[in-house]
DNA sequence: AAGTGGTCTAGACCACCCG
DNA sequence: GGGTGGTCTAGACCACTTG
């Protein structure tokens, strides 16, 4: 037994002390744990047991996993700065090609974007039956058999970090437009395919876990929390021309919106935390 | 055996089956799964590999898990509208309270606000050691010495949704302040002590799976998936006095912010979806 | 080849919720 | 009491990474 008896269970008591080590510096940022089995046989339980604890403890971004090598303590997460406008208050996740969340992965030297950023195309499923097509229908004030579809991922730092799913009114959209694996920004081409300029309507921000697809899509455990931001865009002259939904992998990177000129005091956001 | 070969895991395949269940509408929205051993038996596993996939599916909030009573389908999850200045961006959670997340819970006729709903004291934790609390020291160009912190739960529809945690410069607070059950709005209450107006700085956004302390005020399994929203708040001479950080339970709802004014077009977002 | 985490099984006991 | 999900164990085999 772990520790003694108490009726919360025994992984998740595992599991604090864990993290108290981890907090107490007894296992340093970066650093390796031990084992699975030795922690088993350290602790007297089972390794199962083991793994149920630290699986809560992976999920809070605490320990990151990795196959084959170890299980380390997660190194505190990086911010990126997002430009907002103060008065019209744009901001889009294109800019974020530019601040890079640099994942002390890139092996050479390859400090800046990486071959393969961007966004592509990645399906363009028809509509209708889905329980999200439904809700995009409602958002655009039409029916599904009046929607457009395009799915799409934003490739950051060599990795997909986003998955976006994109829906317009007025029929099907040009074949090229919609190609698997078209490169280029989706919201200018759609934008531009309608010939029209988009405002925001409203945006609204939620976090959900990766189901089985944005997992897949993400190269992510279903469940990882995504930063969802959705919203709809007009027309000027105020007619629902474009409902998104972004899924961002939260693990990769914390958005930042600024409201303050530069400069005008404040210090703005420091680059760490968990 | 579940379906065939193949090189992905037996639990992966296995989960997929019951989402398309659920997207073919054989388990409805809301509808009971069969039983643990029931699935178990269905598809020729073990009941460890049902759970594990069930499991993944309640993290991607396809699922909802009653003890002792069964797994449910999940019902579309409900959007919180929040009232912002398009011009000075203000929005608060305090604003939360009147648009309320009808959990299909309240069993009276408790349409509105229920009663024990808003924010109050649980800690005012020593700042000091802690990566947070040195993460909001830098935030406030402050060390952590010079800091006070205040945690508080704001409750909504009867139960804990956000869990807030605030810095401020210059030493103690009010011992009146921070006592553990005081109810009432931190933000106006720091902002009344200090005997000053506060600006935003900047704002970040970001998801993150519930340590094992939030995990607990909360009331929601380690790893739920949590909105975080963080930032600094300054004097309007520019000089930083709060860094706040919220974590928000992403399964209850989802915050809206309107960019348009209300009647300019556009039809709003709608109150559904998962 | 050796060590790591990932998957799967079998079986047991428990805590919870309901009628 | 009977069914549901929650925890824990023991043991096995596999896939991945590294030297």
């Amino acid at each position: 037994m772990a520790t003694h008896r108490s009726d919360t269970p025994l992984y998740r008591r595992l599991a604090r002390q864990l993290q108290e080590r981890v907090d107490a510096g007894t296992y340093p940022a970066g650093s390796r744990l031990p084992s699975e089995p030795e922690l088993s046989a350290e602790f007297g339980v089972n390794r199962l047991t083991v793994r149920q604890a630290v699986a809560d403890l992976e999920r809070a971004a605490v320990l990151e996993i990795r196959r084959g090598v170890g299980t380390f303590v997660r190194p505190p997460a990086v911010r990126v700065s997002i430009a907002v406008d103060p008065r019209s208050q744009r901001f889009d996740l294109g800019s974020v090609h530019r601040s890079l969340p640099l994942d002390a992965e890139p092996p050479g030297g390859t400090a800046g974007t990486v071959e393969g950023d961007g966004e592509v195309v990645v399906a363009a499923p028809p509509v209708g039956g889905s329980a999200e097509d439904d809700e995009a229908a409602r958002h655009l004030g039409r029916s599904t058999g009046e929607l457009a579809r395009v799915d799409t991922v934003i490739r950051i730092g060599g990795r997909p970090r986003v998955v976006n799913s994109y829906w317009v009114p007025s029929g099907p959209l040009p074949a090229e437009l919609v190609r698997p694996g078209r490169p280029g920004n989706m919201v200018l081409a759609l934008a531009g395919a309608a010939g029209v300029e988009l405002e925001y309507d409203w945006r609204a921000f939620g976090a959900i876990g990766a189901d089985l697809t944005d997992a897949e899509l993400l190269g992510v455990p279903p469940g990882t929390p995504l930063l969802v931001r959705e919203g709809v865009s007009c027309t000027p002259d105020g007619a629902p021309a474009l409902y998104v939904r972004r899924r961002i992998d939260g693990s990769s990177a914390r958005f930042v919106l600024h409201y303050r000129e530069p400069g005008a005091g404040g210090l703005g956001p420091n680059r760490t935390t968990r």
